[in-house]
DNA sequence: CCGGTTACTAAGCGCTTGCTTAGTTTCAAG
DNA sequence: CTTGAAACTAAGCAAGCGCTTAGTAACCGG
């Protein structure tokens, strides 16, 4: 992940690289943004989380909706990497999924105020902003249902209707950010587990 | 469809039984809120909507939180109805659970506006509000839980973990607001009958 | 020691917000 | 016709918004 590599404090060389107080300032906007919402939170609530002036958050970052944008691509360029991740750490389709279905509804959990940036912000970006995002959005899906063709191909699948699965595996994991919250009674462990047997019952032959 | 019954204009007793222009205010407010989100809307914009003038609306309602609360209970109820009733039309367990999704998720596509406002906006509501809300909620889960519990009991089920599973079943149905659109190639009752079977694969023995 | 760049703040500008106020129109009941 | 309640609007207020400006402090290459 090229945003959370080495946070250099005044490094040696000219390259703040990303930034130390850009990072805080991420940080702060994600909670801010998960608790209230992006049109709820205010950019002096951004500034007081991070510990600073409401003008310094234009040094790092154009506008709020810069901020968003910043976050959103984050969040989806992770969750990409997650699902592709946990399918080349498999070889068959039923494990594949399996693995895919419970790293992406754990990190749902465990990130879920990313997530819900992820899932739930990012229809308020402006068009051109929301174009980019949407085609990482296409590349999650295509991990998905590529899995799911190779499954109904080598036997180990029965999929009737191809798209809605992919659809309905997706909805699985994406709404535990809607629901999850801290100090529940699952680990977001348990739930990734859980899901992954929940993934399997819905395309199993 | 209680919120939909005759819109007298101007009955010849004096009782405006809920109004008129309240109708067209809340039904105004689903619209805006389901495309900008809470925070977002404006009382003006939501005004406009209904071919009012700002102030107008504070003639049927004391807030604009008041409007969102009005608006989620009325679609709360109308869930819980629902469900509720797509159950008792259907003896068996299995035919129930198949009911209970189907009509459950055809109704997040078909109302995907008010269901947005169920599912999304809901939790910017006043503690108190959020309360009343919750309970219906409860409700609503408990229905699709004890359809499970009868369908584990007469072995027409296999569920190891039945909480996890109502909250699965339910996420189907409630992820749809979020992805359907008007105009998509499937039509609300296809995603409904897909859904239904979909859910008798998540717990069948 | 200098000149320039970077990170930051205090103050505040212009605008929009939710909502109120004062006043007008409508209309049924007496 | 009169009265009074109800539905509505034009105008606007106080507060809060995103963001800018002007200025300060710290640092770095030369």
């Amino acid at each position: 992940m090229l945003s959370t590599m080495t946070a250099s404090r005044r490094p040696a060389t000219s390259r703040p690289a990303v930034g130390l107080t850009a990072h805080r300032l991420m940080d702060a906007a994600v909670d801010a943004f998960a608790d209230n919402g992006f049109h709820a939170t205010t950019t002096r609530d951004i500034a007081a989380r991070a510990n600073m002036s409401p003008a310094g958050v234009y040094v790092h970052f154009a506008s709020k909706q810069d901020l968003l944008f910043q976050l959103c691509r984050r969040g989806h360029v992770l969750a990409l990497e997650i699902v592709t991740t946990a399918r080349d750490g498999a070889q068959a389709p039923p494990a594949q999924l399996v693995a895919i279905v419970s790293a992406f509804a754990c990190w749902h959990a465990e990130q879920f105020r990313t997530a819900r940036i992820v899932q739930y912000e990012f229809p308020h970006l402006r068009p051109d902003h929301r174009d980019e995002i949407l085609d990482l959005r296409k590349q999650i899906d295509a991990v998905v249902r590529e899995v799911l063709q190779a499954g109904v191909a080598s036997g180990d699948f029965n999929v009737p209707d191809l798209a809605m699965t992919t659809l309905a595996l997706q909805s699985l994991a994406i709404d535990v950010a809607r629901w999850y919250e801290p100090g529940i009674r699952r680990t977001p462990q348990a739930i990734g587990t859980a899901y992954g047997d929940l993934a399997l019952r819905l395309v199993r032959a």
